[in-house]
DNA sequence: GTAGGGTTAG
């Protein structure tokens, strides 16, 4: 008896289907429409449509949405908009559903123009389709128009879900909207939501509020990985990188795992810190996601910037698939590590084998030009770049341009780039031929590009540094005073310098006329025995870098206390002799330090590695990268 | 049927 019934149980679906077939003969199409779909079969379905069209026969709402399915997975544009014809035509009133189906398909295909004229058309529009075009608005950066589609749908009086904020949180601009909206979020109970929080948290970062986007992750009860990363990104975005890090060792603490996301800030952290040995052991962790584009290029960018260029070559000609980052990142880091000739090189080689050149990649080629004094071969890039690539020169190109001629000496030349821009100098222009003007010596100049910048910004501490260092070079002791006084009066001080050094996973900060590090005696001893020893060989300290005028003794004592030479000393008090010194400092080192840098490296036969604001010298046999030309 | 986090310069 068993087996019988279990047999007839085998058998009802086959009645049940012989029976309803019978009864309603009309659905056998839509049944054979339905598995078409799901073998993928686009073609015969299609068919099949078109004589359910003829006959007025309609399929259910699952079959339509696997119709459209199948056409999504085949790209197929002119099929899907067949299928919105039939579901019209044949009669019967379609459900929101299905033509929030087809609204679905629009948008995943781009078409939201097509899009909106259905949603328009909508007898009845329910969350989803509000959702569903507010998404769209955002993916597609039309930001005002999502959040105007927000109002409107409250008008109508439906209630947005979690979907609908965590859409429109990526559409809005100002924070006063932003309030609004966390208010509203709060005021229906979605703010554990973990989409809503980690949108939330994003767009509080995006908008410069970090401490909000950290109450909005401190508070919550819920959480996942991708809250974990949008809280870790916004500080690794924001170069807050030690609260980066800190956060990635609580997120990994209480048991989430890093994925590909999380890794990427991780790394971004560990080169705003020029944190290579941390670095290194984020690597290990990446290999598991090799092929992610992202954070390769990220891993690339961390090696470049934190000067082990051996590590980043090998990573660049090891990636399977490589973007115009990529090859940007790479020139560029050639570039700033003073391998320009190996950074063009590669530019040639970009042009026949890799992408096309964007406007950070021609930034990267013009920074290796003026980097090496290739005054016709940066001319010739900036000309191309609008006639080969379109790309109009920005400010930045500009920049580097007038860096290019400053530093070849070519002031007047940089005086007529900058009438001729295309844009306003700005404060940045101006230093750049302030800083010009010091290298050779044109005090006239000096002076005008110096309150140029002061008319800008009045508070600019750098354009009376410099303008203080050009007087005091030309021993103008009265102007210098002067420079001075007007620095007292408004409260201006000089950046102190300021030198880091990674020694046993710790960072020691060297900051001039700090006395505070516990072996600052034993430093600073080491430190005269090897001046006198480089004397004796010959070192003449450079006083041409010194703020106060000060005279002999007293100037080269203020020179010798420079936070990166105390910061090389304790390097090679601290490493053996085969350890790269690896120094990060926070303003450009100077011609004192450069010399010293180059001379100790060469006795103490070390390999020195010095990072500043913009470049990086590699110090090795009594050499710099830079080719002392900085 | 609708949703969240990551890369190059400055």
């Amino acid at each position: 008896m068993k087996s019988v019934s279990k047999h007839l149980q085998l058998l009802r679906p086959t009645w049940s289907y012989f029976f309803s077939s019978l009864a309603s003969p009309s659905n056998e199409p839509a049944s054979r429409l339905l598995n078409l779909c799901y073998q993928r079969d686009l073609p015969r379905a299609m068919s099949l449509l078109d004589g359910m069209e003829k006959r007025g026969i309609r399929a259910d709402a699952i079959t339509y949405s696997e119709l459209i399915k199948c056409c999504l997975a085949h790209q197929a544009v002119t099929q899907g908009r067949r299928i919105h014809h039939h579901i019209f035509s044949t009669g019967y009133p379609p459900q929101t559903f299905v033509i929030n189906t087809l609204l679905n398909m629009y948008v995943k295909f781009n078409l939201l123009e097509e899009a909106h004229t259905l949603f328009d058309e909508m007898p009845e529009r329910n969350v989803v389709s509000w959702t569903t075009m507010i998404s769209a608005y955002s993916n597609a950066k039309l930001n005002y128009r999502a959040m105007r589609l927000l109002v409107f749908m409250f008008r109508e009086g439906v209630m947005p879900n979690m979907f609908t904020f965590s859409s429109v949180l990526r559409a809005c601009e100002r924070m006063c909207h932003l309030k609004q909206l966390h208010s509203c979020i709060l005021k229906v109970g979605l703010e554990s939501d973990v989409f809503v929080r980690s949108a939330l948290i994003d767009v509080y970062s995006k908008l410069g509020e970090l401490m909000e986007a950290l109450n909005v992750f401190r508070e919550m009860v819920t959480a996942d990985s991708v809250v974990w990363s949008s809280i870790i990104g916004a500080f690794a975005q924001h170069s807050d990188g030690d609260e980066a890090l800190y956060l990635y060792k609580s997120m990994r603490r209480v048991g989430f795992l890093a994925d590909q996301s999380t890794l990427t800030s991780v790394l971004r952290a560990c080169t705003s810190l020029s944190l290579l040995e941390l670095g290194r052991q984020v690597h290990v962790h990446v290999l598991k996601f090799d092929q992610d584009l992202i954070l390769s290029n990220a891993l690339l960018d961390m090696y470049c910037k934190c000067g082990s260029l051996e590590d980043a070559k090998f990573i660049f000609n090891r990636m399977a698939k490589k973007d115009v980052i990529s090859w940007s990142t790479m020139i560029a880091g050639l570039a700033q590590n003073g391998l320009s000739m190996e950074a063009l090189n590669l530019f040639e080689f970009m042009k026949v084998q890799g992408p096309k050149p964007n406007y950070i990649t021609i930034l990267g080629v013009l920074f290796a030009c003026s980097h090496a004094g290739l005054v016709n071969e940066g001319w010739n890039y900036f000309q191309s770049m609008k006639n080969i690539y379109g790309i109009d020169p920005g400010r930045e190109h500009y920049g580097c341009m007038l860096d290019l001629l400053g530093r070849a000496g070519k002031l007047d030349d940089m005086v007529k780039l900058i009438h001729k821009m295309n844009c306003k100098p700005d404060v940045v222009t101006w230093r750049t031929l302030l800083d010009a003007c010091r290298a050779h010596q044109n005090v006239d100049l000096a002076t005008y590009a110096a309150k140029e910048i002061l008319k800008l910004d009045s508070q600019d501490t750098g354009a009376y540094v410099l303008l203080s260092n050009i007087y005091a070079n030309s021993k103008r002791w009265n102007d210098v005073a002067e420079v001075r006084r007007a620095m007292r009066v408004k409260g201006i001080r000089k950046e102190p310098g300021c030198s880091w050094i990674e020694v046993n996973k710790k960072i020691h900060a060297f900051i001039l006329g700090d006395k505070s590090h516990p072996q600052i005696a034993e430093i600073n001893g080491q430190l005269n025995q090897f001046i006198s020893k480089l004397t004796g060989a010959g070192y003449v300290p450079d006083t041409n870098f010194v703020l106060q005028d000060l005279e002999g003794e007293q100037r080269e004592d203020s020179l010798r206390h420079h936070s990166e030479k105390l910061a090389i000393v304790f390097g090679i008090m601290s490493f053996p002799r085969e350890k790269t010194i690896r120094i990060w400092k926070n303003l450009k080192i100077c011609g004192d330090c450069h010399i010293f840098a180059k001379l100790i490296a060469k006795l103490e036969q070390r390999y020195i590695v010095i990072r500043d604001p913009i470049r990086y010298h590699h110090f090795r046999d009594g050499v710099c990268s830079c080719g002392d030309y900085w």
